[in-house]
DNA sequence: ATACATACC
DNA sequence: GACTGGTATGTAT
């Protein structure tokens, strides 16, 4: 057994983290991810997680891309040196008369809330063997963790991170498999509940729902204080939009009502689900909304208000990466020039140099954001987004075994034809993902005349633009 | 239409 | 030795 020097935690001193090397730089973000604890030993973490690394293809390829990145940076740098005074000038008008029509509309009459469970999958594993409650936890295996508890993470461990390393990191991590059916039973129970305050809710996955809670709060406020959520054959039929709201329930009323529903709702989560917890975000768009349901974390909930003053104060200190939809590369792409990751405010009083930079609808969106604006301020498009794609993807061993290779295949295309006709799903475009031992990733695609969901279909689909090219 | 990149959980 | 799987969307050609 590698006798690898474990961080612990509990005891450990905070060590200050010797700022790592390059080697580190490229998986840093396991040590740095969000919902971690204070990083007590992070460099010891982060050693760990580099020693493990070295030398593995994963981190060639992440390096690689790493470089790529950074290309693309001094690209637009260059490009934004280029910029001549005049088209500097009118992309700052632009943007002024963005920001006017935006503040102009700021809305205070809608509330939204998000609500997730807490480290969802090891909340389950854990409440079913309760032994494990002061164990670290990992959901998962030795390829990957998608679910590590506060105890894990104390040692570093981190969901998406692989389990090898996560098992150097904490010798004693307990390991438990994910069982799937069980999660979306429990999600199930959770969305019941979601459901009677907000018919419409929608799931952005097991663990977390998005509700506008703009009708019931209406009602709540209109049939006086009362408990529960009004029994949901009483008066909520399907109408839409007939509410009458005689009261100005609008801003910080809005939100003061809506931190007491929500409270509610995790309370009644909570004992629905013998004993999971929740956190939420609550604000005047589910951008806020999302944003804010970190803030708590875990088993709290936040709300940003509704003022301009109160929305722009949650969001300008926070790192960019906290908006949804920026990620690492944005995040280095509006990195400051000393390198640190920007605050919203500066995504903001950059919004110029974006617009220089970007396509005029990532400009927008990085804007919009950056005020507090959700994306597209899209109002549902009446009926339930239909879903765009289905896939069914398996990592395996390095074989150049074309039988096997085909038999695999055939394989992945048979369950996902079964799944496809449960779903009653058909589609036009197939595309064929492989990944490479170096971590490529190539993908060929084929679109048929009419739709196809039948496994042999898919699987002569899928082959056929590799008979052409290679 | 195709290929690939990015992002989220 | 081991670094996921499912879905959506953006960008370039």
């Amino acid at each position: 057994m590698p006798r690898s020097p474990s961080p612990s935690p509990p005891a450990g001193q905070p060590s200050t983290a010797s700022d790592a090397g390059d080697a580190v730089k490229a998986i840093y973000v396991f040590a740095n991810e969000k919902g971690g604890m204070t990083d007590i030993n992070r460099g010891k973490i982060n050693e760990i997680i580099a020693q493990l690394s070295q030398s593995s293809a994963y981190t060639a390829k992440l390096l690689k891309s790493d470089r790529r990145v950074d290309e693309t940076v001094a690209l637009l740098q260059q490009k934004l040196q280029r910029s001549d005074e005049g088209a500097r000038r009118s992309a700052a008008a632009v943007v002024a008369r963005q920001v006017a029509a935006l503040e102009a509309s700021r809305r205070a009459d809608r509330c939204c809330a998000v609500i997730d469970f807490d480290m969802f999958y090891a909340a389950v594993e854990i409440r079913d063997r309760p032994e494990l409650a002061d164990k670290p936890v990992a959901v998962g295996g030795i390829g990957m963790i998608s679910t590590a508890n506060y105890v894990a993470r104390r040692w570093g461990v981190r969901s998406a991170m692989p389990g090898f390393i996560g098992q150097a990191l904490c010798r004693q991590l307990v390991f438990v498999r994910p069982d799937f059916a069980k999660y979306t039973a429990v999600a199930e129970v959770a969305r019941a509940i979601f459901r009677e305050y907000d018919p419409k809710m929608t799931a952005g996955s097991l663990d977390e729902a998005y509700l506008d809670l703009t009708d019931h709060l209406h009602k709540r406020a209109r049939d006086g204080g009362g408990g529960g959520a009004g029994d949901d054959s009483g008066d909520c039929d399907g109408g839409g939009e007939g509410e009458r709201r005689g009261t100005a329930l609008t801003g910080e009323a809005l939100g003061e009502l809506a931190g007491e529903v929500v409270g509610e709702i995790r309370a009644r989560v909570k004992e629905a689900t013998r004993g999971l917890t929740t956190s939420a975000g609550i604000g005047p768009n589910f951008l806020l909304a999302k944003i804010a349901a970190d803030v708590r974390k875990p088993d709290g909930q936040f709300c940003t208000g509704w003022s301009r003053e109160a929305v722009l104060s949650f969001l300008a200190p926070l790192p960019v990466r906290k908006v949804p939809g920026v990620g690492r590369v944005m995040e280095k792409a509006r990195a400051r020039k000393d390198g640190a990751a920007s605050a919203v405010c500066e995504l903001l009083s950059r919004a110029a140099e974006a617009r220089l930079l970007f396509t005029p609808g990532s400009a927008d969106s990085l804007l919009r954001k950056s005020l507090g604006w959700e994306e597209g301020g899209r109002e549902e498009a009446a009926g339930e987004a239909l879903q765009k794609g289905i896939s069914c993807e398996r990592t395996f061993r390095p074989t150049g075994d074309e039988a096997e290779l085909g038999e695999t295949l055939r394989r992945l295309c048979a369950s996902l034809a079964e799944e496809m006709a449960a779903r009653q799903l058909r589609g036009r475009t197939v595309t064929l993902k492989m990944k490479t031992s170096d971590f490529d990733l190539l993908t060929r695609d084929s679109s048929a005349a009419r739709p196809v969901g039948a496994a042999e279909e898919l699987q002569a689909r899928a082959v056929m633009p590799l008979t052409v090219a290679d």
